[in-house]
DNA sequence: TTGACAATTGAATAGTCATTCAACTATAAT
DNA sequence: ATTATAGTTGAATGACTATTCAATTGTCAA
């Protein structure tokens, strides 16, 4: 994606600005992280799992279903929010039932949803 | 990306669960506007950005060599942050001044920020 | 007008990623 | 053991996207 990030074709207009910037600016490794945290937030499935499960915990085949999709890209995806620590499992028999494992992430999406709830309404988007 | 969003290859088990779930599941449009809200935040480079303008405005040349990127990246992702509103931005003489124009967006990436920092070390933001 | 610099823009490239498909594991029931 | 269902996984595919490059616009100064 970048090929080198350490140059740039200009000089700092601003130069006290950029200084202050410079200082308050995150290391690179949390910042990273922060976009990988959003990253994992970007997709329509991932966000739909994540309000699917805000109130009981479901199974694979219960996602599927409720989101039209197949039992893989469901699991997919689920794979990758587990990683992400959002979600956790559980087997029970035959079935995997998966819930939400950070408060914080059904927080930011709620505050999220109605921030932009609230746009819409003023403004069609 | 999705070439049949319309068919799943099992049933539901938990008929209620799923029952409640798709009663309080976000129409797909909302759904999709989070997506892409996250999305925006989703990219390092439009992060550094953010957090470059928390304080100040900014031109390009500025950010260009804040961020050791060339004019022209900056510029597209300057573009995709005004497109989405979270930047706004003005001329003055050759240079155009960047600033956020969106207080909610800087209030979500401090908590996560604070959040992701918290969750491993104890960084400060 | 000319030259220089700031910034934008479109096309091309290279890397990323969601879904599909097929093969596989795990569990339960007969 | 065999069969059926739930779920996972890896590779392939098609779509998307960040950066680069080249060309262009806008503004100022000489």
């Amino acid at each position: 994606m970048s090929k080198n990030h350490f140059s740039c074709d200009c000089c700092a207009i601003n130069h006290q600005v950029v200084e202050d910037a410079a200082a308050k600016m995150p290391d690179y490794r949390l910042l990273a992280q922060i976009a990988d945290f959003y990253k994992i937030l970007s997709d329509p499935t991932r966000c739909r799992i994540i309000f699917a499960l805000l109130e009981n915990e479901m199974c694979v085949c219960d996602l599927a279903y409720l989101l039209s999709m197949t039992k893989s890209s469901i699991s997919h995806q689920l794979s990758k929010l587990r990683s992400a620590g959002i979600v956790r499992c559980r087997r029970e028999g035959k079935e995997v039932y998966y819930c939400l494992d950070d408060d914080h992430v059904s927080e930011l999406i709620r505050i999220t949803a109605t921030h932009i709830g609230h746009q819409e309404v003023h403004h069609e988007v």
